[in-house]
DNA sequence: GCAATTCTTCCACTCAGTGGAAGTGCACGC
DNA sequence: GCGTGCACTTCCACTGAGTGGAAGAATTGC
């Protein structure tokens, strides 16, 4: 009776990874059934593989018992970023610091910012994006300045695509869209207003290593203080080369 | 010839998890050998875990080839620690531009702590722990302070071993360390003075959440400012009931 | 107390996974 | 140019680790 009609193809890695990829910034505690239906998998091949997960603490439980991810899934995760994200914090905070503002660094991953590091007050603005969270490219700041440095192929297709639009004032249009990349890779910076979320602006640099954007700063105020933000564009400007040079130099730097 | 003598009752998730756990600290980077070396698993079967693990971006390669832990990993830890964590971090931002020192935030972790956040200025002195970093409990204020709020039984295992001696001023006499964690207690916060690394004074205090230590929050300075770590004391308090409090009211408060 | 939901265990079948060995590719030295 | 060493990739026939439906246990809700 059993074990006849297994869904064939499926490698045990493939299992275990989608339902590590269960949890996301959405959901991030699950009960067992819930990783089984979020991963496909089937729920007693999800029971087994959860203990052992469980085992290892690659997964733990809330004290109400439902799964989350582990310690040492964060432990692991800490040894991801390289050097560049850790020397960028130093110079985040320092930017904390002399602007007071909200200021986060972020990458692309794929076709969305990845946001991997943030300094923050408390009685500053509240801000969206947590760390680990993504967004799409085109309504944030980040998003704008390190898309501005794509090679042409991606920005095509990138903007072939409908867009999504979070607030009124996003821009969508492709054409309207393209001249603004062109801005930014002019100017060095890029801003939003309201782009994303009603209520708050920004403005982000990309950080460059051999002419191409690896990460991008950026700095989030209220829309009342929009009109601070041009203010703001040079202590932005200086921690995103202050981070761009105090990466290792480069190996390749010649010709 | 081939698949014959296979090392049996190893599932292949303790593989796909040994072939993660071969990435630590010390070794963040890896080539595929060495991957297999530290984990026991076979090259062949090592090669298509990670070619799996790479295509989901659990592990991704460096420039020049080796592996890392990828970003989706890293973005899946972010998801690890829950409320405290990310409730603390705006607490010890604070501590630190009020107090102007290293602060850090860390958890036990079996007979060990685990440094979960840190803020630290440029100019300030250089730290040891980075954090994901580990370290014994018994030098550290963190470890002190976590280690006096452990059940009995706990605390007399941990002194039943042999304990390390990272400086010569490491207490590890089993009687004169007990007596410590009894002054901890009874004060609510530890000082080390360079009993993990010379040079390097601490303060720390537990975060307490229904009389258990959660978490502790610890101040580093060079040991020349060793005076000054008593004038810390009281922000250091502020800063660890805040967390304590900030995080959501127990469920199960009163009997 | 019964129904609904979630978690755990069981087990016979079978194909996904295995790993030694052979092949490929690259870098260096002579 | 050619051999030597090392790291990576592919191959393949065998087999037991993994499978998943279903039944049972535990828990919750009404």
């Amino acid at each position: 009776m059993a074990g006849g009609s297994r869904e064939p193809g499926r490698t045990v890695t493939s299992k275990v990874l989608a339902i590590l990829g269960a949890f996301d910034a959405a959901h991030p505690q699950l009960t067992l059934t819930d990783v089984a239906r979020r991963s496909g998998v089937p729920l007693s091949t999800a029971h087994r593989l959860v203990a052992e997960l469980e085992e290892w603490q690659a997964l733990s439980r809330d004290p109400d018992g439902r799964l989350r991810v582990g310690l040492r899934l964060w432990e692991l995760g800490q040894l991801a970023p390289g050097r560049l994200m850790s020397q960028a914090h130093p110079w985040l905070q320092e930017l904390f610091v002399t602007t007071g503002e909200n200021v986060h660094l972020a990458v692309r991953d794929g076709l969305e910012v990845l946001y991997v590091d943030k300094v923050y007050g408390r009685r500053a603005v509240p801000i969206v994006s947590r760390t680990g969270g993504r967004l799409p490219m085109h309504p944030t700041g980040v998003g704008k300045a390190l898309l501005a440095y794509e090679p042409d192929w991606f920005v095509k297709s990138y903007l072939a695509r409908k867009l999504e639009r979070p607030t009124p004032h996003t821009i969508i249009e492709p054409g309207r869209l393209a001249r603004e990349l062109a801005t930014v890779r002019a100017q060095g910076y890029a801003f939003t207003y309201e782009e994303m979320t009603l209520g708050s602006c920004s403005a982000a640099a990309p950080i460059l290593v051999d002419g191409r954007a690896v990460a991008a700063v950026g700095i989030v105020v209220s829309s009342r203080r929009a009109r601070e933000l041009p203010r703001l564009v040079d202590p932005l400007l200086n921690t995103a080369s202050g981070i761009a040079n105090a990466s290792p130099p480069s190996s390749g730097s010649g010709p």
